[in-house]
DNA sequence: CGACCGATCGTCT
DNA sequence: GACGATCGGTCGA
C-alpha cells in the first residue's frame, strides 16, 4: 500500500486525475478505527470555468476557500443539511479544482462501518452515494481543509488499475442548474461495479 | 419498477 | 428566507 504524494495531486489536468483516482484505496484512521475502501465513482470539477463547480467564475467564500488550497487537501461540506461530501483538492494553490468520491467499495473496517451507518448487513448500499461514503468511513465537515497527506485520511495504491476498456465516462449527477456544463463528460466509474451509484 | 416527497441546516443573498 | 454536487422510504401501477 503505496499512499499517493503531493506531486500526484498537484497536477493540472483534473480530469487525468479523476480517472487515475479510479482503483485507488481511500483510508480514514480516526481514533484508532481503520476503514478503507477502493474508489469506483469520482466527479471532476474544473474550477472557475465550471458552472458546475461551487468555485465557478473565482466565486471565494468561506466554505469554498479550501478549493484554493493546494492539491491533496479534503474539501467537506454539507448538502441538503444532511449528507458530508467528500472530496480531493486538485491542481495548485489558488486553482480551485475538486473531485468528488461518489462511491467506494468497502475493504477494511466494514464493522466499524455498520456501526457508522446503523445498517445490519454489508450490501450494496453501504458505500454507494457520497453521501454514504462519508458516512460510512466517518468523514464530516470538521475535516474540510485537512491535508491528504498526513495520517487521519489518506489515498492509496495496492497496485490494482482497472482496465481501460472498463472506465466509463458519464455526465455528473445532480448538476442540471449547471446549464450546458451539466453535459460534460466529467464523471468517470468503474463499469460493472455494485456500488456505482445510479440505476 | 418509477415518481414523488420529507428530512434538516449551513451557506449565501 | 431560499436552496442544495442526496438518500431512503412510500405509494401506485
Amino acid at each position: 500500500m503505496i499512499k499517493l504524494e503531493q506531486g500526484f495531486y498537484n497536477r493540472a489536468d483534473v480530469l487525468k486525475i479523476a480517472r487515475e483516482l479510479l482503483g485507488k484505496v481511500l483510508i480514514t484512521k480516526f481514533d484508532g478505527i481503520v476503514t478503507s475502501g477502493r474508489i469506483v465513482e469520482v466527479e471532476a470539477y474544473a474550477g472557475v470555468k465550471d458552472k458546475a463547480s461551487h468555485a465557478y467564475g473565482g466565486r471565494h467564500t468561506n466554505r469554498t476557500s479550501v478549493m484554493y488550497y493546494p492539491g491533496g487537501t479534503a474539501y467537506v461540506y454539507l448538502c441538503y443539511g444532511i449528507h458530508h461530501l467528500f472530496n480531493i483538492v486538485t491542481n495548485t494553490k489558488d486553482i480551485p479544482h475538486a473531485i468528488l468520491v461518489r462511491a467506494v467499495e468497502p475493504m477494511e473496517g466494514i464493522p466499524a462501518m455498520l456501526e457508522r451507518t446503523g445498517k445490519k448487513k454489508p450490501d450494496y448500499t453501504l458505500t454507494k452515494g457520497p453521501g454514504n461514503v462519508s458516512k460510512a468511513l466517518g468523514i464530516g465537515t470538521k475535516h474540510t481543509g485537512g491535508s491528504l497527506l498526513q495520517d487521519e485520511i489518506i489515498i492509496a495504491s495496492d497496485g490494482f488499475v482497472p482496465k481501460k476498456e472498463d472506465i466509463v465516462a458519464t455526465p455528473r449527477i445532480g448538476v442540471d442548474y449547471a446549464g450546458e456544463d451539466a453535459l460534460l463528460p466529467y464523471r468517470f466509474i468503474i463499469k460493472g461495479n455494485k456500488y456505482v451509484s445510479g440505476k
